[in-house]
RNA sequence: GCGGGCGUAAUUCAGUGGUAGAAUGCCACCUUCCCAAGGUGGACGUCGCCGGUUCGAAUCCGGUCGCCCGCUCCA
């Protein structure tokens, strides 16, 4: 597996990903996508957007702005939720949610280690000596910070008490370390809305899309027609104070989700919920995720998040290990009901059979578009040997890679070879993202290409323009190359547009079996 | 935020007190009829930032910012 540290520098080096104001020492938690990165990333949102919108009868879209009413977060759950009690330990920075403390710290290792230690004999003659013993020799290296631990003179009579009682101890499960008192976390970012501070209001950028489309749920129901079942899409930024941002751009405090809210009908459910389970775990196969760096993973009853019934992950094996990549959550009819009690509004569904309102409910796939994409480039990413030498390539399908064509002239002091080159590379950009390059040897321009993942080079050699002093006539025809099996076929000029199609529709060998093949050099 | 590691060219890294090096990459020209070919020339770093010690700091000290690993949260 490659590491991420890899794919950072080859994301810097070639433009896809820097950085966020890395002029000024860089900012944590941001990153900045590059002329190939944006279109790395935009080609994978657009195909979300076509596979689940355009694609489907049952599916709308939506683009809701990023601030909303204050109250929209309270109805969601999330002034609550999100803004949990966290405590944190003054001495090594951990924090903790509030409420999971008191059990953490009956689980953490040195509490275990010294009731091991008071159960033992020298424990049971002399409770006290105990502690201190054990407190001055494996405690130092299991809880440093715990006061018993760091001053030898602290009366260990309090902390016998609390263990002999069971009673919750205030103290870091992981270094021993004082715990501030709890204080509420704020886990979503917020802003000032309008220019004078003092009478602005506060709000908060949304922690995710979601709720934009709760909000506006009978609006698209009214304006579009539409009968349940049925589904409205988004893509979008949102925002979290994220406790650690990390690991590239997996983790950070601004990025990009691309979220489903599929309404349907009460009982029907959870045949729904599997059906997109199904349907988004088979998604990213599709345009070249390998299967085997894909797994679900059920959540536990008690890691569901408020609103949902059932939720399953769909994670991908990143450098760093299985991480999530999308999350399938049954969020039952939690919001619309949370949303039509705070707001007052009847926001619900007529169904026309039984003459009766019914509050929907919702299964939401909801994916990471960053997330989405350094799983693409992670998986793409191969090394292998070519003639003694390394050769790297990105292997993306040809609909996520950023250039889909890359027209090279074999040789650049031929001006009627260029020449032709350019004309073809035109003719080229009105259907695919092509380029042109002629600033090294063909080599060199293959591997170039290779290592940002363009699927397919068009090379321009002197056959293709005649040598009229010796006499040869053109042929018009140009080689095509493929970058994963580096085979080189001859297509004319004409019919490039219909090979190309082929080709990006991942017909290779049919285009090999119609075109003749141009031997590589040895 | 704490512990540990780290920050020198676009990239990967060497350089432990005497005003910066390598490889790769990049640019220009020449050469070259298909897989990082060759030649010639070239650009490139106020050594993360700020301060201190010193005659002198990339090197020592302090602070700060950022990155990686661990602890937590989720898309």
């Amino acid at each position: 597996m490659i590491d991420l540290d890899t794919i950072v520098s080859l994301c810097k080096r070639r433009g896809f990903i820097f950085q966020s104001s890395e002029i000024y020492g860089g900012l944590g938690s941001a990153w900045d996508y590059g002329p190939l990165g944006v279109e790395l990333k935009r080609n994978i949102k657009n195909l979300w957007w076509r596979d689940n919108v355009h694609l489907r009868d049952d599916m709308v879209g939506l683009d809701a702005a990023i601030t909303m009413h204050p109250k929209v977060w309270e109805a969601s759950g999330h002034v609550g939720h999100f803004a949990d009690p966290f405590t944190g330990c003054g001495d090594c920075g951990r924090y903790y949610r509030a409420d999971h403390t008191a059990s953490a710290v009956v689980e953490s290792k040195w509490y275990q280690a010294v009731k091991k230690a008071l159960a033992g004999p020298s424990g049971q003659k002399d409770p006290e000596k105990a502690v201190c013993n054990w407190a001055q020799s494996d405690g130092k290296k299991l809880a440093p910070n715990l006061p018993w631990v760091k001053n030898p003179n602290e009366p260990a009579g309090p902390l016998l008490d609390l263990l002999a009682k069971s009673a919750p101890l205030h103290a870091c499960p992981s270094c021993g370390g004082r715990l501030s008192d709890p204080r509420p976390a704020n886990l979503m970012l917020h802003t000032l809305l309008g220019p004078v501070e003092q009478t602005a209001l506060k709000v908060y950028l949304r922690p995710e899309t979601a709720q934009g489309i709760f909000v506006n749920f009978v609006n698209v129901a009214q304006s579009t027609r539409k009968k349940l079942p049925f589904g409205i899409a988004q893509v979008g930024k949102a925002f979290r104070n994220e406790i650690t941002p990390g690991n590239f751009t997996f983790r950070t405090r601004e990025f990009e989700q691309m979220e489903i809210e599929y309404f349907c009908m009460p009982g029907t459910d959870e045949e729904w919920h599997q059906r997109w389970i199904d349907e988004r775990f088979a998604w990213y196969p599709k345009y070249g995720i390998r299967k085997e760096n894909l797994r679900q993973r059920e959540h536990a009853k008690d890691e569901l998040a408020h609103y949902a019934k059932r939720t399953v992950d769909i994670e991908y094996l990143f450098p760093m290990g299985w991480s999530e990549l999308e999350g399938i959550a049954n969020r039952t009819d939690y919001d619309l009901k949370q949303h039509a009690q705070f707001s007052g509004q009847r926001l619900t569904y007529f169904d026309e059979e039984k003459k009766v309102h019914i509050v929907p409910y919702v299964i939401e796939p909801s994916g990471g578009a960053d997330r989405a994409t350094l799983a693409f480039l992670v998986d793409a990413y191969t090394e292998e040997q070519v003639r003694g030498e390394k050769r790297v390539s990105l292997r993306f399908h040809p609909e996520i890679a950023p250039i889909k064509i890359a027209v090279l002239p074999l040789l650049r002091n031929r001006p009627d070879v260029v020449e032709t080159a350019h004309r073809v590379c035109d003719d080229l950009r009105r259907t695919w993202m092509s380029v042109y390059d002629d600033t090294a040897a063909i080599g060199r321009l293959y591997r170039r290409q290779d290592e940002v993942g363009t699927p397919f080079c068009v090379t321009v050699d002197v056959q293709t323009v005649g040598d009229k002093e010796k006499g040869e006539t053109d042929d018009q025809k140009v080689t095509v190359r493929e970058r994963d099996s580096m085979e080189q076929i001859r297509v004319p000029i004409a019919d490039l547009p219909s090979c190309m199609r082929e080709c990006m529709d991942g017909r290779w060998a049919e285009a090999k079996r119609r075109h003749p093949a141009q031997p590589v050099k040895e």
